[in-house]
DNA sequence: TTTAAAAATGCAACCGATTGCAATTTTTTT
DNA sequence: AAAAAAATTGCAATCGGTTGCATTTTTAAA
């Protein structure tokens, strides 16, 4: 029942009849130590089941080899993409994840900045909550030049890298299409304009209109939480509404709330899209199961997990500054599929 | 530019002119401690802004105060729900959480305990990937004595915990549901019988066809990986078969399959339920947005995850020893919709 | 007031790896 | 073969809390 006494680079030391300097430089590879040397070291650690300890190493080296990741919610097939290639990159470094999610509640992301600088991360890697209204929680990390890189839901911070899409040019193609397609009211299901992504979706759906010299009209927007029960209000606003004034069609600014409004309009007996042309934003799963598929906009999380880590830990390793990249912008394409075509051709 | 100076236990001694230990045990409110020292001691903390090192306190007490999380993916409805659940718990008790997937692939389950291992949690939370065939992976964990939970995906060990839910049962009523609408060939789409809630659901199914007397045909089961590719793929097969030897009823194992096979075969032209009943497992959001929506199985994820964390704090704490409380089985319920309603009632 | 018991605090040795600098060994140059 | 340069290795301090045990202070009992 005892637990096993842990191999230490001491035990290894003694074994071979050398100092522990030596055994933890040629752990390291460090390239001052002779080869051999190196080699009987590894190989004793092996032998005798040696685990550094991690601990031991942080104290006295002052860094983790850990990032913290702070994500509005884990249950999105978008932010587990993300996660995914952020995990690949950082192992294949040495570098560990510490997870959490802010449940799109800012309360709970302020408690989360603060345990991952407890845990004194090397690096944050943050994709904003819902209502978060500034970056305050942040400062500790930017005054200890902790570097913080933002992804998908980001905030102006020019110390700081952010990885995005174009959601302005993505947001400005699908209205187009939609424009194309022969609507002429197209509403569009908004998020919190305190975050960039549905801050520039909005304004991309806006410049669309410009161009098509339709004036904006303000009570085509609904601006909610883009869940499903916000998705369904939407719904009903629009049912309340007098048949001739209902829009023609409706871009939503993420899949969910374009969906579970679809689901709630189809059983009023409206029929999509015909009397509304629908698309959303995401890829996510649901837009292929609702019917009709929902035209959306593709992106993929993996590569702006990977390109976020890689761009933190360049900066960790003093490669880039976050004064030289201070954006990067991934691409983006647009998906489209039966809800938005009123006319038989694509 | 120079990194500010961290505060130290020292730092408060000397400015309260005490020892370094009157200031550990203040800090930690061991009862040794003065009241009136305490205090000051705690306000002198936070004025100076100290932050506890971590790493000095898990070298030395050999407690991380980490919990290890490997589960089969982030991208779940119900793995989010579990890790929230896990959160909280853990959250609340003073423990952090490292999380990180397997993606369903056993190669990179043992590389995560392995990482796991090195990052010496105090205890472990597993679900395992889909083709993982043993634990020996974990037998470092078991060595050292540290506590081993499993949730969900489990694996018969009999000093650890396993929070489930009665997949038996479960399946068992609703099979029997399908049974009472009439179904008499009812195809199972099944997931690899390594896997506890796979077994267990088959189990269930042919112990429900037991007790009406039909008897158990093996061409009737389908066993896939349970995705969303499988789901199309059993469609396809069952489109293969000669109509009157098709099912009149199919029980998925998970929601995705379901709703992928009925996509599939609805563009075939098969009428749901009318043609072929369905009936899946996990109550994924999903399940509300097919057409017909689909009945299924639901059961809470955070609870399972609060159990989970809480069985394993309790046991690291010694209040309850993994050798009292082996299994917890949480409820689950059968919630009937269209998918599998022949007859007009509930 | 003295003494015993309880409460509070301090001493100092850890925990295990890292690293600047010195010392030693090996290789190269002359 | 001696001297200089390069390659290896070791010494010992350090990182910042934790904790068994001793010591001091305070409180209670005699």
């Amino acid at each position: 029942m005892a637990d096993l006494k842990e191999i230490t680079i001491y035990d290894i030391a003694r074994q071979l009849n050398i100092s522990a300097a030596t055994v933890s430089r040629g752990l390291q590879d460090n390239p001052a130590i002779n080869k051999n040397t190196r080699k009987k070291i590894v190989d004793a650690a092996r032998e005798l089941g040696y685990r550094s300890n991690t601990f031991a190493s942080s104290l006295r080296s002052k860094k983790t080899n850990t990032l913290g990741v702070i994500v509005p919610r884990l249950n999105s097939y978008f932010v587990a993409s993300v996660l995914s290639g952020m995990e690949d990159v950082a192992n294949k470094e040495g570098y560990n994840l510490i997870i959490s999610q802010s449940l799109e509640n800012a309360g709970k992301e302020v408690a989360n900045a603060h345990t991952m600088f407890n845990n004194r991360v090397d690096g944050l890697l943050v994709s904003l909550a819902y209502d978060s209204e500034n970056i305050d929680h942040l400062k500790p990390f930017f005054k200890k030049n902790i570097p913080v890189v933002f992804f998908d839901r980001t905030y102006p911070h020019n110390e700081s890298t952010s990885i995005i899409i174009d959601n302005y040019k993505a947001a400005y193609d699908i209205t187009k299409h939609l424009l194309d397609q022969g609507c002429r009211r197209i509403m569009h299901l908004a998020g919190n304009m305190l975050r960039n992504v549905y801050a520039d979706r909005l304004q991309g759906y806006k410049e669309a209109l410009k161009d098509y010299k339709i004036a904006f009209d303000e009570k085509l927007i609904y601006i909610s939480k883009l869940d499903e029960a916000a998705g369904t209000a939407a719904a009903e606003h629009i049912l309340k509404v007098k048949v001739v004034n209902r829009p023609d069609a409706v871009f939503s600014a993420n899949d969910t709330a374009a969906v579970h409004c679809m689901i709630r309009l189809k059983t009023a007996g409206i029929s999509i899209p015909a009397d509304i042309a629908f698309a959303g934003f995401n890829n996510d799963p649901i837009s292929k199961v609702i019917e009709p598929n929902l035209t959306t906009v593709n992106y993929s999380g993996y590569h702006i997990g990977e390109a976020a880590v890689m761009s933190l830990i360049n900066h960790l390793n003093g490669i880039s500054s976050t004064k030289n990249t201070n954006t990067i912008i991934l691409r983006a394409d647009m998906i489209i599929r039966e809800s938005s075509l009123k006319r038989k051709s694509l």
